[in-house]
DNA sequence: GTTACTGCAAAGTCTTTGCAATCTC
DNA sequence: GAGATTGCAAAGACTTTGCAGTAAC
């Protein structure tokens, strides 16, 4: 089910964003392992605060949304999971590219206009474009994100059967 | 004050609305161009709905948020403006490239972590990136949206000298 | 025992919708 | 005149916040 890329394990994540919120004098509380192991669960999928909420409300139907945004930002804060905006109305969350194994890049995301998949997709081609930024603007990048938008096989068929 | 990119001029770009509005048998209301029309002033900046509302109210105070909304709604759809997130909890609108004399490239945005500032950067570098998408997936890109997060050359001073 | 954290409900954003009045064509 | 469009207010969706009770250290 999972193995499609390679991942730190369950344990070693835990125990990252343990030694994390300890560095920062923070609680390590059920709630956060339990939203940061659902987010490991679900590595492919890109997940609403809600979806996330639905998850650990299976193990712990006590938690509140509340808590599940709360913990998210805290995340988002220490680098542990992604943000991605389809411009769908919600902000969705994956965990962390610095948690897969790569150290610094996002794969991208192929979205198509008509049904709304989302495709990722891995490259490194923006590596020159960094570079290139970097001596053109002196901006020190970071991190990018990168959504195409067009439309997915399936749809130039429909499109094309319609014309 | 402008110059700084080859613009349509604002007759045209007037006409072009009122082309693709008849084309539609949609009609050409005063709060459509007026919408149109702040934007094209404002070719540099990234705007919210809120702010072209306010700007149009200084012409016509009449205008209600509403209708801004479903006027913005209606030029992306016609491709005549783009929506840019930079995540800050509401989405900004900025004229659209295809009015710009580039016939699809949209620029990229470099946005500085620490200041937030979002500096625009053109670059066609993602010709071949999108090729590749093509023949590796089967999917056909139409755009793309590119945004870089790092930090500013002001900011890795600021950053070096709290060190 | 302190201090941070949680859950709940209430409040806050930004955005969309329903509807009668109004404007285009 | 017919039909699309507007403005307003109300509703909606997602997210944040205040606070008393609870859990972590």
């Amino acid at each position: 089910m999972e193995g499609k890329r390679i991942q730190m394990g369950q344990d070693k994540t835990q125990e990252l964003l343990k030694e994390k919120l300890r560095g920062k004098g923070l609680k390590v509380t059920h709630q956060r392992l339990q939203v940061l192991s659902v987010l490991e669960e679900n590595g492919g999928r890109h997940m609403t605060a809600e979806d996330i909420y639905e998850l650990v409300s299976v193990d712990n139907p006590e938690i509140g949304l509340a808590t599940v945004y709360r913990t998210l930002q805290l995340l988002l804060d220490m680098q542990l999971v992604d943000r991605i905006d389809f411009g769908d109305g919600c902000v969705r969350y994956e965990i962390g590219h610095l948690l897969n194994g790569d150290t610094r890049h996002n794969h991208h995301h192929l979205i198509c206009k008509r049904c709304n998949k989302v495709v990722p997709f891995d490259d490194d081609l923006l590596d020159d474009l960094e570079e290139h930024i970097e001596k053109a603007t002196g901006f020190h990048v970071l991190d990018h994100e990168l959504k195409f938008y067009g439309l997915c096989s399936k749809c130039q068929k429909k499109e094309n059967e319609e014309k």
